[in-house]
DNA sequence: ATTTATGCAAATCGTTTGCAAACCT
DNA sequence: AGGTTTGCAAACGATTTGCATAAAT
């Protein structure tokens, strides 16, 4: 499934948020970017090395860590002992949620309403505040199972 | 902090939900669920072995697992590589959710309000369903700095 | 010429498991 | 007695890291 940007714009904006964090752009973490643009829902890294192929896993491990770090790429860690990768919100430029399915750990994307969003947001910060907690963003998991799973 | 519920109706309801699962509520479960009972926030294992003083950290895991299982104790996965417990909302009586500290791993407790909660629980059903995918429940962690750690 | 990225193999570390002794009913 | 729980020590496995080579600037 192809994201809303395009790869070519999905590729100038990685370039240019590795570029504020001084790293470069290689071909495999090019690689990277374009499995994970390709792919329909969060990959693990097993995935990831099978689509992406002739990559190391300590290299892809730390790219994906190089990538994270420069915003680019977004680390989803649900308890089923893989984490899972997609690019990050700021660069598909779609914000979402997950459904997590209990049986085979498959991270699924939806999205709310921009209404319900915001009035999520301005209630979790409120609640926050009163605890001295400086929220940045927040995550919301539908937790249950998959189509192929139930 | 102690919660709602007393220390007595909460190991009621866990003996009740251990039976339920043919386990038995033995001294080192019970010290878990109190020691939890007692703490104010979720608690990684090496706290809880710190505070309930002589449990092996193996029988910990076990034990843990087992309350898990019976719907006696929640697992709280972040990311950074600590799981953290704390007592079921089963058990506690008390729907809530996380603020999750990026600097320090901390989780604090927060709550939303129902009317909020509804409209979540039915938002998340609706985009669920049009995947085929059977929700049972929804958690939601804001991602911060703790007030120790700005 | 330096600095950075890569890939291999080895190390790390939270968590899980094998097993024999202690415990319950 | 028969099954369960416990604690120790060993195993496990996803991820990280050391190091020497290759690539980039």
């Amino acid at each position: 499934m192809t994201k809303g940007a395009s790869l070519s714009e999905i590729h100038d904006a990685a370039l240019q948020r590795l570029r504020q964090s001084d790293q470069r752009y290689t071909p495999n973490r090019r690689k990277l970017v374009e499995t994970l643009h390709e792919a329909p829902h969060p990959q693990p890294i097993g995935s990831v090395l099978e689509q992406a192929a002739g990559l190391a896993q300590s290299s892809t491990y730390r790219n994906l860590t190089v990538l994270e770090n420069a915003g680019v790429v977004h680390r989803i860690v649900t308890g089923d002992d893989h984490a899972r990768f997609e690019l990050s919100e700021d660069v598909t430029g779609a914000h979402h949620h997950h459904l997590v399915c209990t049986q085979c750990g498959n991270v699924l994307d939806v999205a709310l309403s921009d209404q319900l969003e915001d009035l999520i947001h301005s209630e979790l910060a409120l609640a926050a505040a009163s605890k001295g907690f400086n929220g940045q963003h927040h995550r919301i998991d539908l937790i249950g199972e998959c189509v192929t799973c139930v």
